[in-house]
Parts: structure tokens; C-alpha cells; sequence
DNA sequence: GCACATAGGGATAAAAAAGTCACTATTATG
DNA sequence: CATAATAGTGACTTTTTTATCCCTATGTGC
């Protein structure tokens, strides 16, 4: 999901900016998931319940590219590849954990 | 964007429902501009460049029935309608700061 | 009557996102 | 040789989301 028109298209706001880098289905739940530090591919296909392997990479690649994740391909076989949270990610977590306390406030109401 | 299957579909995830709450094109700029206090749809219209009337209203039925925005239909004509947060919505206000915050630390790299 | 404003919605089209399938490549195991 | 891991992608379909168009209704001003 990369960076559209939303609101405003002529200035960059900056909560614009931090909403499209997580708008993407699996985007929270891979940062919620890697929390523990790393995790490869596989590891987030079994854990994250019916995540595509296309969609998973499409979603990585969005967030390596933002600054969110980093990736490491070892040059082995089977290959293996790790993804752990940048300092930027790490931060994004901490507001996670927020909107996470934020949820359990609509959880009862919501619970039909 | 009602309450979908995401990461997991047994148990409740607050930040899922946050994530879900929130995950429209233009709620969070809805919110962002409602902070003043009250808002009218037509307000809205002209505030956020290029909503649809009839998106708007989708996203604002939706934030309603969510707890975050509270609708208030004046009985005359024209009619009028007006839009405030809940505490809820308030609440969300302050994460959104946050998320304005972390956003700001993207947009150096991706001003190309 | 016509145009404008207000708020709202049905029917439909378009765009975007997510998902599916099949293939690449490599090594080890049976 | 067949199969199973591993990671990755091109081509395509399906689903979801957003947008467009045209109607409703009401009062004011021309």
C-alpha cells in the first residue's frame, strides 16, 4: 500500500504518512508478532493463521522499504531469511501497545 | 470497514478492533479535523479536499456505531446535522498525536 | 418553475487490495 | 527419481473498498 492522495496532496502530513505505512491486512500483526526479535517467512505463515506467502512478502517488502523492518538473507541452504524491527518499528510497537489499551475500550460494546 | 476475520478469528484482539475501527480511508483525517469540537458533513466535504459525499457518510455511520463519533440531527431545514467526538474519540485524538509524532520521523527518507 | 443549499441513499462502476496457482532454485532424505 | 523444506515471483482471479451518478425531500431567492 504505498503512499496515495488521501486528505491533503500538496503537503506531507505526517499522520498521513504513519497511517498508509501500517494500512496493509497483515502489517499490525507482523509488528505485533516480531516483537520477540526475529522471524522468518515461515515462521510468520504458521503464526499469523491465513496469510498468504505472496501477500506476507508483498506486506514486508512495503515495510522494509519503510523503514520499519530490516531484513536479512543468509546465504545458506535452504535459505534463510530474518526480519527483526528497526529502532523505527520498535517505537511503532510502544503506540501499538496504545491502541491496543484503546481497543479494550470497545470491546464491550462491540461484543454482539 | 465492519470487524473482519485478521490475524486471528477464535479469540478477541483489542488491537485488532482498533486497527479495524480506524482502517477507512478517510476516518482518521475525519477525526483529525474534528478536534475544534463540532463538524457538519458539508463541513467535512469542503474540508477534506476530495471525500464523496456519499463515502463520508459511510465512514461517519460507521465511526458512530464504533462509540468514536456521536451524531446529533437538528430538526431544520435545511437540515443539520452535526458531528462530535465521543470520549472515546477523544482518546483516540491523543494515539493520533502520537502516530503524528513517529510519522514524522519517516518523512525524511521517503521525501523523494 | 429553476437553482441552490441542506442531508441522505440506491444502483452501479471503478479502483485497490488481497488471494490463488504455478512455477523458479537448491540441498537433503527416502 | 520423487518429496520436502526454504524463499521468491509472474500471471491471474476474487474480494473489498472507494467513487460516480442520479434520485428523494424541504425552504429560500430569482
Amino acid at each position: 500500500m504505498k503512499t496515495k492522495e488521501r486528505s491533503s496532496e500538496n503537503k506531507i502530513c505526517p499522520l498521513e504518512v504513519a497511517v498508509n505505512s501500517i494500512s496493509g491486512k497483515w502489517k499490525v500483526p507482523i509488528v505485533w508478532q516480531i516483537n520477540e526479535g526475529k522471524k522468518r517467512p515461515s515462521e510468520f505463515l504458521r503464526g499469523i493463521a491465513k496469510v498468504d506467502r505472496r501477500v506476507l512478502n508483498q506486506q514486508l517488502k512495503e515495510m522494509e522499504q519503510d523503514g520499519i523492518l530490516t531484513k536479512v538473507s543468509f546465504n545458506e541452504l535452504p535459505p534463510r531469511v530474518e526480519y527483526s524491527l528497526t529502532e523505527l518499528g520498535e517505537k511503532l510497537v510502544t503506540i501499538l501497545w496504545m491502541l491496543n489499551d484503546w481497543g479494550k475500550l470497545m470491546i464491550p460494546a462491540e461484543e454482539d
